[in-house]
DNA sequence: CACACGATTACCGATGAACGGTAAGAGCAG
DNA sequence: CTGCTCTTACCGTTCATCGGTAATCGTGTG
């Protein structure tokens, strides 16, 4: 596929490039960025220049590399995530001024939840959650609603794989996820007691699409030890039928979303 | 640069595809493409698969191509833009709220305003600002504001070129647009009514970095009729001064922002 | 000041993927 | 059936890609 010893193509070099680059490392020296991708040398300066006389890369005054705001713009301009965001937001900032912690959207990528759009504020507690960022899917509330709302193919697919147990609230066993998952569906919502990180809890809803699909997860993270958690379910119900309405969803329920209790 | 006869880089051609995309056309088929970019049948059919392998691209199922979520994950997690972003949205709604109209954030980049974001509402009025979309510098509020605080040598390349009167009140001429961006210094804001659209105003102000530079320019798009619109100067203002000192401004103002009248 | 170390740029020969033409297959409309 | 477009497959040529080595630049250190 391409010229590379490693049989790479160039596209290929050019995600892991761009891979290199997160929150944590937004900017660094060529070398640097060779050294993380395990690129050669000669071989990170010829595509480097490349992307920067095409505006991909940009090179600081101090000399490093960091994306380029092009990157962004070219990303952002087509990308169906942009219309999802704008449809949400509104009803975000709704939630998130009675909610007061953390608002966000998610959508299943990659059997991965990517969120979208999050809000936050300063009462907001410890959340791992980023713009851009990727947890798993089935130790998020977010990622256990658009789970359950999957093709059962998917879904199979999915519960076939070993799952990391990363506390002690963690549902890894086919079994029991599955119910869990028949619960959600029930229910109208997750929630999820430290999944991830003991001390938060998440409660998630599904946004639907035009064809009554779930296109998304919203959901919110408040402190574990917060006493019913769950009041906030009707809040996120609310804003859920908002968000799906701005979609296009015009279908009427068929059993999953209700008004639970 | 590459085997190509027109001597292009992959690169090149990977920019060009992606920018066939945009909100107009978020979808098309690989034939289209290839028409749309100027780029052999064949050529674009092997770059397309390349770049559906590693999911910058993704097949919807009807069989036509749109830009993958992947695509927007890697430019987002690492831009600079998400970060100024993050730090101006609790601001920008704070002024939406209050405005009702249209907030946008706009940086400089490449000779044009390139919008970050958007808030707009129902009652949002003929708005050509678009979140990622381009608009020229001399024929918007926000552009004028980015230009009246760039450095010398760039206005002076800037105005060196041939303008485009869009209205009749678009100013064109080098020493007519010199008095009115010393004019926007002075007063901290740009007020322009009918710039492009004869229905709108925009109403920019500047919004600084750590260095005490300017970074973006944060505006709002009212109706042209309203009765004294730099009313809402103050608003901006306030927001601008809000949204600095979360990027880190500590700087005191040395004359350019000023509460004006 | 000499030295070491890292980052960056320059050079270069061999390789093979990129290139893009042609053509066949697939799907659809009239 | 016929024409049309989209898509996939095949293939010989070519030149950009590849990645080594080495010189240059910049910065901090003993």
């Amino acid at each position: 596929m391409a010229n590379s010893t490693s049989g790479e193509s160039i596209i290929g070099r050019f995600v892991r490039i761009v891979s290199a680059f997160d929150d944590r490392h937004p900017a660094m020296s060529v070398a640097e960025l060779g050294r993380r991708t395990g690129l050669p040398v000669t071989t990170t300066y010829r595509i480097v220049k490349d992307l920067l006389f095409e505006r991909l890369l940009e090179r600081e005054p101090g000399g490093e590399i960091r994306l380029g705001t092009r990157m962004w713009e070219l990303a952002s301009r087509g990308s169906r995530t942009l219309g999802l965001r704008e449809a949400a937001l509104p009803f975000m900032e709704d939630v998130q001024a009675v909610v007061q912690h953390s608002t966000t959207l998610g959508i299943l990528d990659s059997d991965e939840v990517l969120y979208i759009e999050r809000l936050a504020s300063d009462r907001t507690i410890v959340d791992i959650t980023k713009i851009a960022g990727r947890l798993p899917v089935h130790a998020t509330s977010s990622g256990l609603v658009l789970l359950a709302h999957s093709p059962a193919s998917y879904q199979d697919s999915f519960l076939a794989r070993p799952l990391t147990k990363f506390t002690e609230t963690t549902l890894t066993e086919p079994a029991a996820l599955r119910r869990h998952l028949a619960e959600i569906r029930q229910r109208g919502f997750a929630a999820m007691p430290g999944v991830i990180v003991p001390e938060s809890s998440g409660i998630a809803v599904p946004v639907f699409g035009q064809d009554n699909t779930v296109v998304a997860a919203l959901s919110v993270v408040v402190p574990r030890h917060e006493e019913n958690a769950s009041a906030r379910v009707p809040v996120l119900l609310a804003a859920a039928r908002g968000i799906s309405r701005a979609l296009g969803w015009r279908g009427e329920l068929k059993g999953t979303l209700r008004q639970s209790h």
